[in-house]
DNA sequence: AACTGTGAATGCCTTCACAGCT
DNA sequence: AGCTGTGAAGGCATTCACAGTT
C-alpha cells in the first residue's frame, strides 16, 4: 500500500514526465527529478523504489519507464463527478476543469436555486438539487464536488452519499462529516489566504 | 513557534469560535470542538494547550476567551494581494474572495492579454503585467495569487519576487521555485480532482 | 464521573549515509 | 566519480493513557 504523500508525488512525476517525453528526454537522475518538483534527491529515490522502478546509477531513470509505471499504479478508468453549487466559484470550476484532468468528468451540476437550473453552462446540464440521486444513479456518477456555501456543504454531502458518491471534493469552509469507506478531501481557498497571509508577514 | 499544522487547525477554530457565539454558546468541551473540527479531542486539547489556553474540567474552555487568543495569535494586519493571469479561475478568485478574509485584500488584477486589461472587475482594477512592478511598489502590495497557466507560472512568481512580494499562493499545476524567506503555497485543482478519483476507486 | 493537561509512546515521513554498481 | 538502492536514524505530528481537577 502505497501512502498518501506518495501518490500525490506519483501524478506531479507523471505529469512532469509527460513533458520530459515531449522534449525527448529519455532519461532523468534523481537529482533533476527533485528540481523539478521541489523535493529531494532522497525522496525521489524513495518514491521510485516504492513503485518498483528501478534506475541505472549511470543514466539515472528511464523517463518512458517512469510514466508507464506512473500510469499502471495511478491508473484507473474515468469516472464521473456532479458538482453541487453554481456560484461564481462552481462556475470557474465548469469551465476549468474539462480536458484537464483525463480521471474525471464532470456530467451535472446542480443548484437549489431554479434560476440557474435546466440550462447548460460551459457544456454541462444543470439541474434541481432535487434530482441529485436520479441523475447520479442513472447516469453512475461516483464523485462529488461541493461548491455550496458553507452552511449548505454538509447536508450537500449526505444528499451526495445517499445517492451512492464515494468520494467527494469539498471547496466549503468547513470541515465535511463522511461515513468511512467515502473518501472526502478539502481544498479551502479561505484557509489557504489566512495561511498566505499569516506566514507572509514579516517578523515582528 | 507554532507550527503550520497547527496554525492551521487555530483558523478552523477561531472560525467554528465566531459561529458558536452567534448561537450564545459559552463552553464548549475538547470532544465537541473535536466534533466539529473532525479532528480527535486528544488534538484539540493539544492544540489549544500549545496556543496557551486553558480551560476548566467541569465546563470545558470558554468560547470567548478562545476567540480573543485565536485573534491574538493569529492576528495580522490586513495584506494586499496582487492577482496575475484573469482567466475564469483568476475571474472567480476575484468575485470570490472580497469580504471572505479579513487578513487579505486584493487590490489589483494582471494579465498580459490587453483585451483583459485596464478595466475593473468585480471591483478590482486590471492591468498589464508589465505594469506589475509599479502597481506592487506604489500600493504597498505583500501578497501574490498566480492563476495564470502552468508555462507563465514560474516567471509570473519571479516577477512578483522582484517587486518585493513575500508571499505567493499558486494555483497553477506546476511546482514554483521561490527564494528563502518567501511563502509559497501551492493549491492545485488537477491534483486534487486526481487524488479524488484515485482514492475513490472502488478496490478491484 | 467526566473533563483537562501533559509526559510518554507510537507511527509516519523524510533525510542521512553508505555499500554496491556502472 | 557519480549515481542508485536502502537500512537506519531523525524529526514531526498524533494519539495514548493517566494523574490531577472540579
Amino acid at each position: 500500500m502505497i501512502s498518501a504523500k506518495t501518490i500525490e508525488r506519483l501524478f506531479l512525476y507523471r505529469r512532469l514526465m509527460t513533458d520530459l517525453i515531449k522534449r525527448d528526454t529519455r532519461f532523468v537522475f534523481s537529482h533533476e527529478l527533485a528540481n523539478m518538483s521541489q523535493s529531494s534527491p532522497a525522496q525521489v529515490r524513495r518514491d521510485l523504489m516504492t513503485a518498483g522502478i528501478t534506475g541505472s546509477s549511470s543514466r539515472g531513470y528511464d523517463v518512458v519507464n517512469l510514466k508507464s509505471r506512473f500510469d499502471e499504479i495511478l491508473h484507473s478508468s474515468v469516472q464521473k463527478a456532479a458538482l453541487v453549487g453554481i456560484g461564481n466559484l462552481g462556475r470557474a470550476i465548469l469551465s476549468y476543469f474539462p480536458h484537464r484532468s483525463p480521471a474525471v468528468e464532470i456530467v451535472a451540476a446542480f443548484d437549489s436555486d431554479s434560476s440557474k437550473t435546466d440550462r447548460i453552462i460551459h457544456g454541462i446540464r444543470t439541474y434541481a438539487v432535487d434530482n441529485l440521486d436520479q441523475v447520479v444513479h442513472q447516469t453512475d456518477v461516483s464523485l462529488g464536488i461541493i461548491t455550496t456555501p458553507k452552511d449548505a456543504a454538509q447536508t450537500t454531502a449526505d444528499s451526495m452519499i445517499v445517492a451512492g458518491i464515494r468520494g467527494i471534493l469539498n471547496f466549503a469552509p468547513v470541515p465535511v462529516r463522511v461515513p468511512a469507506g467515502i473518501f472526502i478531501e478539502s481544498l479551502d481557498l479561505t484557509t489557504s489566504l489566512e495561511k498566505l497571509a499569516y506566514f507572509s508577514r514579516r517578523p515582528h
